[in-house]
DNA sequence: ATTTTTTTTTGAACAGTGTTCATTTATTTT
DNA sequence: AAAATAAATGAACACTGTTCAAAAAAAAAT
């Protein structure tokens, strides 16, 4: 009998209406100033049915959460077929601070908001090996780059933490608005224009 | 009369056991999960007594912003004997972590957290003199290297975000813990590691 | 010393929050 | 058509920031 299948499809549309909702309203007002019971007048539901498919407002932060990672490495994926390591390092870079800049809000979620990632790394740690993926991608494609003699004297996994670091600076400062009154006419272009200023640095490093 | 005077300093010291129950428990619980009504306990006042004091919650927490860029500017003063431009820079930048590191929360409310620093750059722009001042003592530096004939090739603005992003990124990274489930084992020294490969990185830039 | 004026403090009230759960409504099976 | 199952409801609970008329306390004037 299709009956059972049916009724989990309308389950899961249900649950995907809710994701759907959620993330517009994340997105828009901000993850703490969106109610449940704003979600719930958005689906034209009462506020109690969502907690009949998400235990709580943390497990819809979550998913969504995951669907960032898996974003921004589908984005990545296009520099598999850089063969050189330093090339595809500045690539990801680029990827980087593009994926930031024109998804701040999720980029906010993914990497600096703070409040359900406890719950996370508690919870199921399988979940994560998609923030997992991003930083080992990088971590081999520097390994790669020491392998072809590049950052003679350093060290891989310092060094990796330290390329995340620079890019991930940038954005957040710049998503967080602490650019705004330190270089206040240059704020549209700071972000890029550091950048390059790092792929000077990195390409300075490699001789 | 010293009446007045004396008035006018009860209303100075509530005042301040205010600021006092409002700092330790935002670095206790975070901004977000103090309630009026948790200080007003912490102080034994009433919830409405506060109001008389500070505009509303978003001032408090400015007050307390402002502190924290004092409190970053003193450590900086004592790097103004160092003559040599170049290790002055790397003093900034082990000041820099060593504070945010120290200080997780208060850092956290001056470089990370978003709530209220829009209200405080659309009030009283008199008062981001703090942070502006560190961020230019950041810019002098640099500027000396360059003058020093070191960063041959690099502008001096956009190299100055850089240089601060990079710290920033780090401490940021680890006070928000996306380290723990990257790079679990090393928790403790990767942004002591990281930025030592950083100052590694600015010494090769300087030949 | 008593009354008036001013200052300070209160706590109830408002509109909002996340979450729970007995009850109602809708659907499917018998 | 009746019984059983599944889904949705919305009132209720304990909380939030903030406001404001009223009460209490203190100071000033009489």
């Amino acid at each position: 009998m299709g009956i059972a299948e049916r009724k989990e499809r309308e389950k899961e549309e249900l649950r995907e209406r809710i994701l759907v909702a959620a993330k517009n309203l994340f997105l828009e007002k901000g993850v703490e100033k969106t109610s449940i019971r704003n979600i719930a007048d958005l689906i034209e539901y009462s506020p109690g049915s969502i907690y009949h498919y998400f235990k709580d407002k943390n497990e819809i932060f979550h998913v969504l959460h995951q669907g960032g990672f898996q974003q921004l490495m589908g984005r990545m994926e296009v520099l598999e077929s850089v063969s050189n390591p330093m090339e595809r390092l500045k690539g990801m870079g680029s990827i980087y601070v593009q994926f930031a800049l024109e998804n701040p809000d999720m980029y906010d979620l993914m990497f600096i908001k703070d409040a359900p990632i406890l719950h996370v790394s508690n919870s199921n740690e399988e979940q994560w090996k998609e923030g997992f993926g991003t930083f080992n991608f990088l971590r081999a494609t520097i390994q790669e780059c020491i392998q072809t003699g590049h950052f003679r004297g350093h060290e891989e996994e310092a060094l990796s933490f330290l390329v995340w670091s620079t890019v991930h600076g940038m954005v957040s400062l710049r998503i967080r608005r602490r650019c705004e009154v330190v270089l206040a006419q240059r704020q549209d272009t700071i972000v890029k224009d550091g950048l390059n200023e790092f792929f000077n640095i990195l390409d300075r490093l490699s001789s």
